[in-house]
Parts: structure tokens; C-alpha cells; sequence
DNA sequence: TTGTAAGCGTTATCAC
DNA sequence: GTGATAACGCTTACAA
């Protein structure tokens, strides 16, 4: 069934019938409603094919995470999806893993769907070590543009909105050593640019207390709670003394908490912990974790409406931060 | 940039052109060569929307969701997005979230875009009491097949795999009784169609150990983990003795454990806990929760299997079923 | 207010 | 092995 059947049977031509589904206003109250209702009658719906071959665009955006399996990703996922939908956009949605080939893979292919924009979950998708990896989202952002939520690249129609890591790990490790901690171990996921800031945060917040910075005290574990806890039963039976536990995400802080327990160290007396992204993880656990708050929602709110002001020709700004909370519960006593 | 670009340059027609963008045979080796060429040259992408006009198909699979922020959904999605696009087909996720005009509009507009299969997560899309809720997936069914994970509906095109849940429960529950415990509390999110399951597993399960069913120890909590903790707790006060709780989700399992914690009651010696679905709660206690795996990569992957069996006219089974895995970890001793 | 007709970029069916 | 050309179903000038 196609538009030529539904302007046969109101008596009418496809033009009026295109009309009324466009709700183009050159049209009689009467035929209107006299087409509406073969339209319900026929149950016709056009066909977007079509639609789209004249007008070049689908309503459609595409997502790209490189894992929705992860909680992060996934509530940001979620955040856009429906927020895009209120905008009468839908969502193509692409899990792309890390390899970088598959990254670019994905963003092609999205590109050949001819979506309308493509949004970047994370900061997986920016290297900063190397950035002709990062060239193939400039090139992208020539066609559409490219909306980066909680990463930062440079470039021309291209759009970032970011939590403030850095000010979020600075301020909670200050708290810590003003409330009398020395010796804080940052334990952290991975190098990716926001796990950059974070890092950053820790270190600029040692330093700013002239507390000397030991390496041993910085590690990479993943998400892995095992390794976390691991790896601080290493540092404890090196004879190494710590007081406190910064971590990039709370799964590592659950590991922590874990570590404490083995060796029945009072939290957040004898070890204060600290997570982040305050995920379901940080109400599971005994005691509760003070956790931070990301500000997923806000982020990816924020990135729509950018995009919305971007395709309506609008002013938007290139670069948005917003700041985290800090949620205090029970592993610390700042 | 279209095809006659590419036929003008190569010096070629658009025939000759799209043959070679489809692959078809009938194309002299140095024809081919040329083309490719001056594809590669202009960086041509032949459009979708002319290629779906004709065609009438995107090789778009629409995935519907209630909460892809649901840890199992999320990686139900993650699942089968993955795997879809192992068989080049891309995805349109649709969160609907739990109102059932939502779900009907999201699933018109999955039809609306003509995507070539619809694939339903979860069970929150049955309505087991007013059938007449279901109607929509039976009338969608129609126009393209309709896929069920972890869910079933009677009906033409609808294809379902599910999880055992209902002997799962079972087996855990009769093991739990047969391990000593006679005093078993049930807790569970909701019920669904495999709540329902899950419950039915729990009430067998006692009813073959000729043990009195109490509705006191029977009690929906949603997800809540506070709730089902707290209800404990009522329980405890009102004097009622229970020596084992079993749950539907990971979350109530950790309920479970915070009231142990609260009371000093030593886990598993003298309250027994199992989670389900084997979520990362389940690591992340102390101890570490016995729970269910519900095989939700298993469902996914025997989903997409099935759904590329009807598109190439295969027989394909209508209903599948899947055993559930049980993870014992140390908050049971059977 | 309405209708006619061109155009969107493919694929597929013919001829040759 | 290759080239014209119709067909897919819509939107939108332009005419009436």
C-alpha cells in the first residue's frame, strides 16, 4: 500500500494526501479530515525509503559505546535514547568493542546509513597518544556532526560535553588529606582521556599538599575487584602503609573494601575508601562507599540539546563541563 | 556524490556500476577493476534510502527493551547487537520503559521504519493477566517476525528462547531443603511472565518436600535493595524464623546479606542466600553470593540464530529452552 | 485549495 | 558483457 492507494480512495491527489501527513496547512479542514480517515482506514504508514531518498535525512542518530555491557555506558545509553525520542529522534545503536579498526568500521557504517549525527559514549574512542587515531572522527564531523559525551576532541562540528573529573578526584583527595589522611593509594580502570583527568586530579591534589608522589601508589587495575584487592595485599605485604583508597570507578573501591575485610581493617576508620560513578556497586557493599556522582544524565541531556540547537542552526557551545557530586556515605569521615 | 558520478568517470553505465556494487558476475575482470577504482577515488557510498525503496529492507533489526540501564537487558543488548552485526545486520534499540503505550508506539515505529525483524527483551512485554495487552506483538507478527528473549507468546511469526527459570529456582530451592534448610523466604522483583516462572520453581520446589507454603515468606521488593532488607527485618521482628532466602535478582540477594550483617547472623551456617542472574553483586559481596546464571549470551545468540533461519526460510524452531547454570559461591552450603 | 510532474539514487529487466 | 530504462514511494516546486 503506498500513497497513491489512499489519494484514489479519498478521491484526491497524492500531493493533498503528502500534505496532510505533513501537516502543510494549504489544505480544506474537509478533505483533510476526509483523508485522515482513509488513512486510518487503510492503516497506511509512508514509507520512510521513500521519504528519505527526497529529503536525505531519517531522523535517526547513531550511538556508539565501546561496551554497553558496562553500567557507565549503558545509563548513558539509555539518558540519550530516550531524550532523543522526545525529539523525535531514534537511535541506531553500535557496541563497537576497543579495537580501533572496528571503531572506525562502525562510525563508516553509520555514515553510510546516512544518520543524522553520531554521538561518542566515552572516552574510549579518543587516543591520546596518538591522534591520527582520532583522525577518522574528523573526517566524520565533515559530514555530520559529532557529539562527544565525557571526552574532548578538536575540532570542526564537533561537540563535547564532559563531567569535571579532574575537580571531582582533586576534591575528594583533598578532603581526604585534610581530614588527616597521608597516605592515599589511586587505583584506576584504564588511561582513557577522562582517565587522564582523573589521575590528574589525584596528583594535582598531592601536590597542592606538598605530599611526595610514590609510584607505587598509582596502579592500573581494570575493572577487575580482585586485582584491586590483589594489589593492595601486595603493597600491605611490602610493609607499605596506606590510609585511604582513591579509585576511578567503584568497582575497584569495592575490592578495597574487600581488602579491609580480609585483613579486618576498620572502614573508614583504618582505611577510608572512596569509588566512582556511584553505581549500584556503591550501595551493595558493607559499609556503604562514598562514591562520585558523574552526572551521567545531565551529560547526556546536555549533548542532546546540543545536537537539537545544532541542527536547528542555533548558537550551541562547543564545549560544555559539568560539574560532579561528591556522595558521601560511610567509607570515609570527611 | 551518486552513481551516475561513479558511471560518468569510469565511463561506464549506472548498470554496470551497481553490478559491480553487488557483486554480479556478469562484469569483464577489467570493467570491475575500473570501477572499483573510481569508487574508491570519489570515496562513493551508494545511498541507503534509494537502495531500501527498492529492496523494501535496511537489514535493520529493531531491538525493544524495557531499561537498558538493567544490567541483564544491558547485556541482552549487547548480546545480540553484537551478533547481529556478525551477520551484517544493524540495530535500532528502543527502550520503552513499562507503560504499554510506549511499547506500542515504539514497536509502530520499528514497523514505520521497516525494519526487517523485531526482537523483544525480557519478559516485561507479556502481559499474562489481559491478553488483550498482547494483541499488539500478535498483529506486528504480520508484517515481520516478532523474536521473544526470555519471554513466550503463542502465535504465527513469534519466535521465543527462553531461560529455565522456573526448574532453575527449583533446583535450588529442593537443594537448599535437602541441605537441612526448612524455612525458606522467597523474594522477588516482579511478576513477569519468568517472575512467574521463578515463583512457580520456589512453591514446587516445597510442595515436593510436602513443606507448608506461608504467604509471609513470599514478598515483592522491585529491585530494591534496602526493601528487601527491610522487610527482613519485619519479618525477624514479628518473630517469623527463616533459615534460607532465595531471590529473584542479584539485588534482593544483597538485601538479604545486609540483613544478616545487621543481626550478626553468619552466613551460610545460619542463613542461607542465592542470587540470580550472576550479575557483578555477586562478586561483590562478602561472601560472595551463591547465584543463578540465566544464560542471557546463550538466549541471545540462539535468537539471532533463529531470526537468520526464518529470513532465509529455514525451519526454525518456534520455542527453544535453555538450562540455567547454578554459581555456587559461599552463602550456601549445598 | 488542489493537481501535475520532476526528482531523489538505487536495483532489475530487458534488449543488444 | 553492457547499456537503456522502468520502477520503488515519497516531497515539493510550479501551474491552475
Amino acid at each position: 500500500m503506498n500513497i497513491y492507494d489512499v489519494s484514489k480512495k479519498a478521491g484526491v491527489s497524492i500531493a493533498t494526501v503528502s500534505r496532510v501527513l505533513n501537516g502543510n496547512n494549504n489544505v480544506s479542514e474537509k478533505t483533510k479530515a476526509r483523508v485522515l480517515e482513509v488513512i486510518d482506514e487503510l492503516g497506511y504508514t509512508p514509507n520512510v525509503f521513500a521519504r528519505g531518498l527526497g529529503l536525505n535525512t531519517m531522523k535517526t542518530i547513531g550511538i556508539m559505546c565501546t561496551d554497553c555491557s558496562d553500567p557507565y555506558l549503558a545509563n548513558a545509553v539509555y539518558y540519550l535514547e530516550q531524550d532523543l525520542k522526545r525529539h523525535e529522534y531514534d537511535s541506531i545503536l553500535c557496541c563497537t568493542g576497543n579495537n580501533i579498526d572496528n571503531k572506525k568500521n562502525y562510525l563508516e557504517l553509520l555514515l553510510s546509513k546516512r544518520v543524522d549525527g553520531i554521538i561518542l559514549i566515552g572516552s574510549k574512542f579518543l587516543d591520546a597518544d596518538f591522534s591520527e587515531n582520532n583522525a577518522f572522527i574528523i573526517d566524520a564531523a565533515k559530514n555530520i556532526p559529532i557529539m562527544l559525551v565525557n571526552s574532548y576532541l578538536e575540532g570542526n562540528n564537533i561537540y563535547s560535553a564532559q563531567c569535571d573529573d579532574e575537580a571531582a578526584v582533586y576534591t575528594v583527595t583533598d578532603a581526604l588529606i585534610k581530614s588527616g589522611r597521608k597516605n592515599i593509594v589511586y587505583l584506576y580502570t584504564s588511561m582513557s582521556q577522562s582517565g587522564r583527568n582523573k589521575l590528574s586530579g589525584y596528583e594535582k591534589a598531592l601536590e597542592m599538599n606538598r605530599i611526595p608522589h610514590r609510584k607505587e601508589f598509582v596502579q592500573m587495575c581494570n575493572k577487575d575487584i580482585q586485582r584491586a584487592k590483589e594489589y593492595l595485599n601486595t603493597l600491605h605485604e611490602n610493609g607499605y602503609k596506606f590510609d585511604a583508597v582513591v579509585t576511578s570507578d567503584d568497582s575497584l573501591a569495592v575490592g578495597a573494601l574487600k581488602y579491609a575485610n580480609e585483613h579486618g581493617f576498620k572502614v573508614p576508620e583504618e582505611l577510608s575508601v572512596v569509588g566512582y560513578n556511584d553505581s549500584i556497586l556503591a550501595q551493595a557493599t558493607e559499609p556503604e562507599l562514598t562514591s562520585i556522582d558523574s552526572k551521567v544524565q545531565s551529560l547526556c541531556i546536555t549533548t542532546v540539546n546540543t545536537l537539537m540547537g545544532v541542527f536547528n542552526g542555533s548558537d550551541v557551545p562547543t564545549r560544555t563541563y559539568i560539574t560532579a557530586d561528591i556522595i558521601k556515605r560511610n567509607t570515609t569521615n570527611f
